[in-house]
DNA sequence: TACTTAAACTAATGCCATTAGTTTGGAGTG
DNA sequence: CACTCCAAACTAATGGCATTAGTTTAAGTA
């Protein structure tokens, strides 16, 4: 049944993250992720169809991380607004400290072919349960989620592109950007 | 001095954010550029050092394209907020009908080589002209355009990924974002 | 011990970017 | 008009990539 079961698929996605933190997505091939086993790149065929497969399970391996990096990480205890805050500033610290998992984590799936349905994604549900304090009727809390990742998403990138140059700081963007959206959620709903 | 002048820098681009617009910026090749000229690949380093230079120009030219799209086509008589929405709309409509051209107007800037200076490029420019009726402190209205480019950009980005399936539209999200946004930057302001 | 079969392999194809070195044809000069 | 020059084309080659077809191998099973 299983004669020389050495690598499997696990392995394989562990490994292209681990390429894909060192060296950018990019760097994610079937030579690189052959040569990071000692093998040959056609024996990872068998255990994939082609690389595109393999991106597919590292985004979704990848945006597992991320998710549990928020859940583990969002203290109860505190008010709504915070609780936001919070969240999102440790959504800002993983895709900082783990650039190539994050990077890994925004492939698309393929169309009609994702393993979940719209606004299924663990992310949107966590969202979906930290905008449930402000009573927003399910329109708006879509549009405010929405809103909400895309801000952290241009957050982000703004700080890969221009991180290091002069400025004024992402972090305290981050502070006044969530703070100001949540207000104007909370105006428009009143 | 000019023997032969046939081809030059910007035929290239054009012809590459035309590839571009019809199969995606991962079309923009050496060898696609050169067929398309009916030339051979090697021809094309007499004009651009290398694949990653002709695309450093594409994002120059495309950045052109959607500022001039977004400037000829706002209304100067509507009140500020009014004036963003069309704006925002006009920016969303552009990126859904020259993907490929948006596409490359985010290809990144090379490190300290940019020809603009931080908050120099014509869309950041445009966006602190509109948001200057709302009287902002200096670096509120940076933080402000960090998080209007990120709404518009993560508009974009979802119309891309599930423009077609069902769910609520991405246009009503942008009518009710920019709303709530520009109204939690007026509260938080005052 | 022999069989089966998954997982490795070799060999090949056809893309791609890029470099080195060669040819060529049009513009300017005598 | 013939000559020179040189930018812009070319050919030939290298080395990287993904992928496919067909072959070998070795571990577990009968």
């Amino acid at each position: 049944m299983t004669p020389r079961p050495g690598l499997n698929q696990d392995m394989i996605v562990d490994r292209a993250l681990q390429l894909a933190e060192e060296g950018g997505l990019s760097t994610v091939t079937m030579a690189n992720l052959a040569r990071s086993f000692s093998i040959k790149p056609p024996s990872l065929y068998n255990h994939f169809r082609n690389l595109h497969e393999i991106k597919q399970s590292m985004a979704l391996k990848a945006q597992d991380m991320l998710y549990d990096h928020l859940k583990k990480s969002v203290n109860k205890e505190v008010e709504p607004v915070e609780r936001i805050q919070e969240m999102a500033k440790h959504y800002v610290t993983f895709a900082n400290r783990y650039p190539g998992i994050y990077e890994a984590s925004l492939i698309a799936p393929d169309l009609n072919e994702g393993v979940y349905q719209n606004g299924e994604e663990p992310l949107v549900q966590l969202l979906q349960k930290y905008l449930e304090p402000f009573s927003l009727p399910d329109r708006e809390t879509i549009h405010a989620i929405r809103g909400l990742r895309s801000l952290l998403h241009g957050l982000v990138d703004l700080h890969k592109k221009e991180g290091f140059k002069l400025g004024i700081e992402i972090e305290e963007s981050r502070i006044y950007l969530v703070e100001a959206f949540l207000k104007g959620i909370e105006w428009n709903h009143k």
